[in-house]
DNA sequence: AAAATACTTGACTATTTTAGTCGGGATTCA
DNA sequence: TGAATCCCGACTAAAATAGTCAAGTATTTT
C-alpha cells in the first residue's frame, strides 16, 4: 500500500484543473505555478492521467488540458490508481497465496482494510472537494498573489 | 503513508504469539517457522515491539516472548506504528504547511483519510482477529505440517 | 563452571521505489 | 517560421525496504 507525493500531486493538480472555468484549456505551467509542482513532473503525471481517460489535451500554442469528464464523475480513487499508486494493503494482490501459495494469517485483515480505504476514496469526487470551504479558501489565496509568479515563470522573466 | 511487508509481518507475528497458550514462552524460531519469516528479521521487529511495550521477553534457555498485555488490549494500529510505519497520508505531518508554509489544496482530504484509517485499525485488537473463522482455520493448518519444520529448525537438524 | 540457549545490537547490503530532471520531438496557432 | 504547448523516453540521486551477518550479553540447565 502506497500513498505518497505522486498521488497527492495528481489529486491536487486535477483539483486545480477542476477549479478553473471549463471553457478554457489550462496549461501545465499555470498549474505548476499555482501548486508549486515542476512542469516536468506534471508532464509525467498527466501522461498517465490521459492514458487513463481522466484528462484530454489540446496540443500546440494555446493548448493545454481539460478534465475528460465532469468533476462529479471523477473520484479521488481513480486519480490515485491512474498514477500507479495502489490502495491494496495485501502482499498477494488479493489472491490469498501470501504464504507459499496458501493464505497467510492476516490476509483477510489487509483485504478488508484495502476495501475500506478504496470505498472511502471512491465516494469522494472532485466536485465534492470543490464544495469544501477550505478548498475554496486555499484556491482564492492561490489565485491572487502567486498568480504573478505564475505569469513570471510562464513568460520566463 | 506506508503499509508494507514490515507492518504486515509485525501484525502476523504478534497474532501468532497471541494464538499460543499464554503460560508458555514462545521463541522467535517457532514463529519464524510457522509464519515463514526469517529469525533475523523477526529479531529486528521484536526489538521495536519490545521497546514500545507490546511484548516482554524471557532470556536464557527456555526463554522467548510473551505479549506484554492481553490480546484485547493490543490494537493493529499500535503494532503498525511500533515498527515505524505511519498511517499518516499528509505530507506535512498534519501541520498544514504543505505548500511553502501554507496549506495545500488537498490537505484536509489527506488528513481525514489518515484519521479514517487510524480509527479503523485502532478498533481491531488481536483478540478480535483471533475470533475470526479464517484466522482459526489458517492457524490450525500452520500448527500441523509446518510444525515439524519448526522443530527441525529449532533443534538445528 | 561450562555449555547451551536465546535475546541484543549495530553495521552492512542489494533491490526497489520515489521524485524528480533532461533533452529532443511533434503539433498547432499566429 | 517561430513560439507555445504537449509528448515521450531515458536518466539519476536519494530514500526506503527487506533483509543478512557477526559479535556480544544474559540466563538457565547440567
Amino acid at each position: 500500500m502506497r500513498l505518497t507525493t505522486r498521488g497527492r500531486y495528481a489529486v491536487t493538480a486535477l483539483l486545480d484543473l477542476a477549479l478553473q472555468p471549463t471553457e478554457q484549456t489550462i496549461t501545465l505551467a499555470e498549474i505548476a505555478a499555482r501548486q508549486t509542482i515542476s512542469v516536468a513532473y506534471l508532464e509525467q503525471l498527466f501522461a498517465k492521467l490521459k492514458r487513463h481517460g481522466l484528462v484530454s489535451s489540446v496540443r500546440g500554442a494555446n493548448g493545454g488540458y481539460h478534465l475528460a469528464r465532469s468533476a462529479n464523475e471523477i473520484t479521488v480513487l481513480e486519480i490515485i490508481e491512474a498514477v500507479n499508486e495502489t490502495v491494496d494493503a495485501t502482499r498477494c494482490d488479493h489472491k490469498g497465496n501470501c504464504q507459499n501459495g496458501a493464505m497467510c494469517l492476516t490476509h483477510d485483515l489487509w483485504q478488508e482494510l484495502s476495501h475500506h480505504i478504496a470505498d472511502y476514496l471512491a465516494k469522494i469526487s472532485l466536485a465534492d472537494l470543490i464544495a469544501r470551504d477550505n478548498v475554496q479558501t486555499v484556491a482564492i489565496r492561490q489565485n491572487t498573489a502567486p498568480f504573478d509568479s505564475a505569469l513570471l515563470s510562464v513568460t520566463g522573466i
